[in-house]
DNA sequence: AAAGTTGGACAGCCATGTTGACGCATTTAG
DNA sequence: CTAAATGCGTCAACATGGCTGTCCAACTTT
């Protein structure tokens, strides 16, 4: 990995090159990897998996949310989100309602035992995170975030960040 | 994100609060979705899935990495690694050795097509995250890999730090 | 009325994780 | 030297959560 600055035109800022790619691979993985791991315990007391916290998750941040919105934050099949939800739906966890003015919708919420849950294993990630936050400081946490957002999509951008607004 | 300072004693700065957790979250499980899936394309052509890619990488970030340590890093069963080494070995993508001071560690490193290809893998992750990394600017890189190692526990800091020092 | 959209359901397959049990070579401890 | 611990591989069974394909019902749009 040795460089040879002679032979070509290198407009890269150091932070580009190879070893600080490879820095922020890792650290992303692992960050992500401990940050859900951190929940499965209390999901597997629950009988639930991964999957199911995501559904639940994106479904408290947007109560009456549509199959097909989560369906396109999940970006998995709708078949695969069925038995999640329906799955969710028999330990009473979630509910479903029909839209009112296109009643092919249905609109998915928490119901009271659902939200103390998401609640419970949000407190799991906010422990984590937040001391990650707190040690890293207000600066890095606006950095963390500018570069996560560039790495998604433009298309998809606007709806992740309108999570946000939403509440 | 109006504020009531005279409420209530309210220890942690705003950064540390429900809606910066949340977006946290989510910033991180979209940016390591969109970065992992940039790859999955490459990796279906050679019939190959994450797994492999996972082994793949850090055994190109460590040649002549043991067994064991590779298990370390990727925090499964050596049943499930066992499978995937066993894959890439059929390949001719890795090959291993026995270790010369204790005969019974194996030793990997990849092979010339496996090099060539993790570094085709590689090129499509460095394109997502260099640009995202370009967009955010160097000093919010820096933030992103302070939060990054501060949610991955202190016993295994030393372990993904030191993926740095060792080439 | 016909065509398109949305969502549910069934059936099976695949990738990748898990446990548990065991074997073998080698190294280390007593 | 023998016994225990370690490193690694492997067989077998099973769970999770993706996938495709197919079909149907309900509703909206044209």
């Amino acid at each position: 990995m040795a460089v040879q600055l002679s032979e070509a035109p290198r407009p890269s800022p150091l932070f580009l090159r190879e070893p600080e790619i490879r820095r922020g691979v890792e650290l992303l993985y692992f960050g992500y990897s401990h940050l859900t791991r951190s929940i499965d315990e209390n999901l597997a007391a629950q009988g639930l998996g991964r999957a199911h916290h995501r559904a639940l998750y994106f479904i408290a941040r947007q109560p009456d949310l549509r199959v097909s919105d989560l369906l396109k934050l999940l970006a998995i099949t709708k078949q695969s989100l069925g038995r999640v939800l329906n799955e969710l739906g028999e330990r009473g966890l979630v509910e479903s309602r029909t839209g009112k003015s296109d009643r092919r919708q249905r609109l998915l919420r928490l119901t009271p035992a659902g939200a103390k849950l998401e609640a419970a294993l949000f407190d799991a990630l906010r422990g984590r995170l937040s001391a990650a936050y707190a040690s890293a400081g207000p600066s890095a946490v606006a950095g963390f975030w500018q570069v996560l957002e560039g790495l998604i999509p433009d298309d998809e951008r606007e709806r992740v960040i309108g999570l946000q607004k939403e509440r």
